[in-house]
DNA sequence: CATGAATGAGTATTCATTCAT
DNA sequence: TATGAATGAATACTCATTCAT
């Protein structure tokens, strides 16, 4: 109905860039304690140290911050497993495994405010997509390097499978060492049966 | 609506049982569809045709009401692991895991409820802990049942990874024939390195 | 996004009917004294004596609530001018001049209230254009029972004069003796000159 | 508001005036199409070029600011009005009457802009007040002219009602020429029989 | 002086919960 | 006992105003 004039620009001095930053931070940490609902745009604001209205000025509303959120956290992501499935090719599989799990493990905090804002209805499947996408994207690149004979529709199919494998090892971030072994062996299981000897 | 038959109490119990029952679903429908937070009681009341004042004589508060659909679904699930865990007894393992995979997809709609309400933060711990453990224990006892020479804190371990993998596999449902032949090759692997050759 | 159940219904009971119309009445004299922006929802159910919960069980929004103020008046008004028109058939002209006048007068306090609402460029502009139309409606009844023989179009200019004519007399409320035979002569003027021997 | 006029202040000064004149003039537009109160501090900044702080120097509160409006507005159509008021005297009545009839429709523009801020209950009093005084001046100057042997509370009386008739004649702006017709017979009417021959 | 980022009180609206009927 | 009208604390978001740069 009117203008929105500055709302949700980009920060212009250095000053902004940190609030910015802190917010992103802050929105996060309590997205995964609590949830996308039960976050308080207000507590938002109280916890990252900003007015009410300056975390306006950087996102027009709750949603476009958790989207906001999102994209950092894939952009982040996205290049550590573009970095992991570089290793594909290099490792032994074995180490690819290992290398793969202990991924998922560091990963496991920040996959938690993903995870919540994926899960949460109200964020614009546009962003979740993306970052659907981009994932899925990673795991059929490591999966391709390590069995370049496979049909695209198996890489597709083995791509999802081991998405869903990192989210099941984040799942166990701080269970000890018989769970690592355990994950650890399934991981390569999976690699070697349905991966390389396909 | 009837009010006086012979003597009151019976029939009276059974319409209770039978009103509690439907809130009970439609609660879980709903929170399915839209998530704990956004679910208003005036809502659930109105799909399940009983009166906002009902609703709060058998529940008095949401969250009680969460908590019983959630302690709902754990009773169900947890009746159809422990046949399931029998059946790792009688089936050869190949087809134990084909049961295992037939199961989690099945149960994957009832399933959607249970995620939600355990992802949001606003539901008694304790409850979510005790569907976790129960969850658990039929686990375990599949894992015994097709290696009974395990050690204790082995099967423990394993028996995440086991109730991990019934996640993974629900959440795959409804992913077409080449995502399903991917999940029961994992299980399988799983269930012949990890369990019975452990 | 979620249906509205009741939301906006009609009052079942006498209650209801009595804090309706305590709503309308008060929403109404704020409107008059403040303007449609300055009057907060908070306000008007504190002057009402109603909560504000259920200000927003009769009304859904502010604007659906200057809505009905509107429709209120409208109502009354209506009523009030057609018996005004009925009048022109059976008074000489200059009597009816005078009851124009001496109703104008009477309605000037309510009309305050229309008049903000209807310069509020909030207002559903249905609204607005029902209650414009009720007056130049009655306007032109009037019109045509002094003088039947007028053109169609020529009726249709002189009745929004006269309407004009009747904003611009409520606007003398309160002037003096003085101000209301100026009032008296000017309206005898237009109809007669204009009206009765076009 | 000039604070030491010795050097450099010329071209300042004058910037000055150009920057508080498209203030001026822009706020009122706004206004005009928006209300004071949906109209914006913001977007009176960034439509006139202004920033935000500049507003402030000039006018210290949006009341402020919207007095300024009415102020000017007042000084313009006062003088337009004298000028209008002179012509009383050298023209036929008729003639005078048209005259009236097309200064009221020329302004009705940027009577849109005073109209709401007058009726804005924001607005201090004093400045409405004041132009209210100043347009019933003219109106009072041009009635002495017609017939100049009026007394004193007549002229008072009959300088409101044609101040209404200006206002009445602009609310018809736009609206063709069977409209306008029936205009310029009203204020006719009400010349010749209740100023001229009183 | 000019700028526009930062501030926070204030607003419409929702919804879990209570309680009079 | 059942009902659903009433309650009011809580929340996302706006915008006049200030002040550090």
């Amino acid at each position: 109905m009117q203008q929105k004039l500055v709302e949700g620009a980009e920060p212009k001095r250095r000053r902004g860039h940190l609030r910015v930053a802190a917010i992103l931070q802050t929105a996060g940490d309590l997205f995964a304690e609590q949830g996308f609902d039960a976050v308080t745009m207000t507590s938002i604001a109280a916890r990252s140290g900003a007015a009410i209205g300056s975390l306006y000025r950087f996102f027009p509303t709750k949603e476009a911050l958790a989207d906001a959120v999102l994209r950092r956290f894939g952009e982040r992501i996205g290049e550590e497993l573009a970095a992991l499935a570089q290793d594909a090719e290099h490792l032994p599989l074995e180490n690819f495994a290992d290398a793969f799990v202990d991924h998922a493990l560091a990963w496991a905090p920040d996959r938690a405010a993903a995870l919540v804002l994926i899960e949460a209805r109200h964020i614009g499947g546009a962003e979740r997509e993306r970052l659907r996408a981009t994932l899925r994207q990673r795991m059929a690149e490591a999966i391709l390097r390590i069995n370049p004979r496979l049909a695209p529709e198996l890489v597709a199919a083995k791509a999802r499978v081991l998405q869903q494998l990192f989210k099941l090892v984040a799942a166990h971030a701080g269970e000890g060492e018989a769970a690592v072994r355990e994950l650890r062996a399934l991981v390569r299981c999976f690699l070697r049966e349905q991966v390389a000897n396909a």
